[in-house]
RNA sequence: GGAGGGUUCGCCUAAUGGUAUGGCACUGGUUUCGAAAACCAGCAGGAGUAAUCCUUUACAGGUUCAAGUCCUGUACCCUCCGCCA
């Protein structure tokens, strides 16, 4: 959600943005239709003020029949507000409606772009590996090593079902275990939230009413987060944080449930898309102020790709362009793993900050030195998400013999294990 | 799933249907060599240069000239019954 009074003071800047990130949205409408709400509002306040000074009068008069009298005024004028009053609701209906597609401006830096094809790389790290024997894809290596069951899990679950056994369990728990180690050390507070959460939170970070066809919903009206971003959020939800506690980081862990509605096509074998996998989360809050915005944005950033570089796997990072940006993302950065079966990068984790645009949705607030409230910054980055991540794990570190090695980072939470046979 | 009770500022608390009270805490000031104490002021949100106005008693509606107070619904908390890993 953007402020108002910006919209209506930079609505060239707000109509660009919104043609960069190729959303439809009319401002020129909506200042219109603001116009219209301001005028009804300030009618309606005015009357209010009318009933409220009358009241008075009428609870201190003992003359009964000027009460009377003043009653009777009293009640038409009650008429008339009620009158307006379902007048502004009707266009506050469509103003909230038109607020909420109103997408956050895209930093200067952001390259314009269609699709996410045009996303601009911008580092590469790591020596992509070479093979003297011809590379499996990591759906052959785990199913062999029995670290993973998708026959069963399509029978269980149906399609993108997996089961993960064994060493797949293993791994897993070592990078959740290495990880959690990892992002406390740089000071993230850890978080299991409930996924399963109130529409609210979702309307808060972005992802309704835009996206409900790629969500699951439950039927008592909640619907399970694709990300713990959606109820770390909300944690702070209509709150008045003191300022001395920025910034506040947290690192969510969940499950996560992703429809994938509009992708049955793509990557129907192996783990790089799944209904449900299991992601830690790194989410800041921070004071409003656009450095420390990018500060942090680039801080989450290099933890990110740290933890990539501790686990020796090869990733390039590339900046997202316009239409690749979610509604309310100033920036984003996407870390792509060498997925050497695919000979390409894969996303595997995605960084981006909001200015306000999510607190402001969340009401999540503090005041600052001078006293004045203002709406809290956020940013989130993915710290790392199973079983994605095993998938460049296992293809990268395959042996001529059909063994995975165990970067050396997570040995110590596999028993000391090298390699996996 | 069922039955009761509850929700007013950070905490406690007041308000015959008459327009949110007081205390504690906190912040600033006076005083002091400094501190404590005392005293003064501030202490829900928003609009406005300001005067001032609007909103605010968990949330959403309703009745009324007027709702913390009456009515309906929802959320959450507590107690009990049932079920349960």
């Amino acid at each position: 959600m953007l402020d108002i009074k910006f919209i209506r003071e930079n609505r060239d800047i707000v109509q660009s943005a919104a043609q960069k990130k190729q959303v439809d949205v009319d401002i020129i409408k909506l200042i219109n239709l603001d116009d219209e709400r301001l005028k009804e509002l300030k009618a309606i306040e005015d009357l209010r003020a009318e009933v409220n000074r009358v009241s008075n009068d009428i609870a201190r008069d003992q003359d009964s029949a000027l009460k009377i009298q003043l009653i009777e005024e009293m009640r038409s004028v009650k008429e008339e507000i009620k009158s307006k009053e379902e007048k502004l609701k009707k266009i506050m209906e469509e103003w909230q409606l038109i607020m909420l597609q109103v997408p956050n401006v895209p930093d200067m830096s952001v390259p314009d772009g269609a699709s996410d094809a045009e996303n601009q790389e911008v580092k590469v790290w790591g020596d992509k590996p070479t093979f003297n024997f011809e590379p499996k894809d990591h759906v052959e290596i785990m199913t062999k090593l029995k670290m993973v069951d998708f026959e069963r899990g399509t029978k269980v679950h149906g399609f993108r079902g997996y089961f993960l056994t064994n060493e797949g369990v293993r791994l897993s728990f070592a990078i959740w275990n290495y990880a959690l180690e990892f992002y406390s050390a740089r000071g993230f507070i850890p978080v299991i939230p409930p996924i399963l959460a109130r529409k609210e939170n979702f309307i808060g970070t972005g992802f309704l009413p835009q996206s409900e066809e790629d969500l699951y919903k439950t039927q008592d009206g909640d619907y399970l987060a694709g990300t713990a971003e959606v109820p770390v959020m909300g944690m702070h939800a209509n709150e008045v944080l003191d300022q001395k506690i920025f910034p506040i980081k947290y690192l969510g862990f969940s499950p996560c449930y992703r429809r994938e509605a509009g992708s049955h096509g793509k990557d129907v074998k192996g783990l790089i898309r799944v209904h449900e996998f299991y992601k830690l989360e790194q989410v800041i809050l921070c004071e409003a102020n656009h450095e420390t915005s990018v500060q942090f944005h680039e801080e989450l950033t290099k933890n990110t790709e740290d933890f990539i570089e501790s686990l020796g796997i090869p990733y390039h990072r590339v900046v997202n362009c316009g239409a690749d940006l979610g509604l309310g993302q100033v920036k984003k950065y996407d870390i792509e793993l060498w997925v050497p079966k695919e000979n390409k990068y894969r996303e595997i984790a995605s960084a981006s900050y909001f200015h306000d645009f999510q607190c402001r949705r969340f009401g999540i607030r503090y005041k600052n030195e001078s006293g004045k409230m203002n709406y809290a910054h956020s940013l989130n980055q993915t710290a790392i998400a199973t079983p994605r991540i095993l998938v460049s794990l296992i293809e990268n570190y395959q042996q001529a013999d059909g063994s995975v090695k165990i970067p050396e980072v997570l040995r110590k939470y596999m028993g000391g294990k090298e390699s996996i046979k």
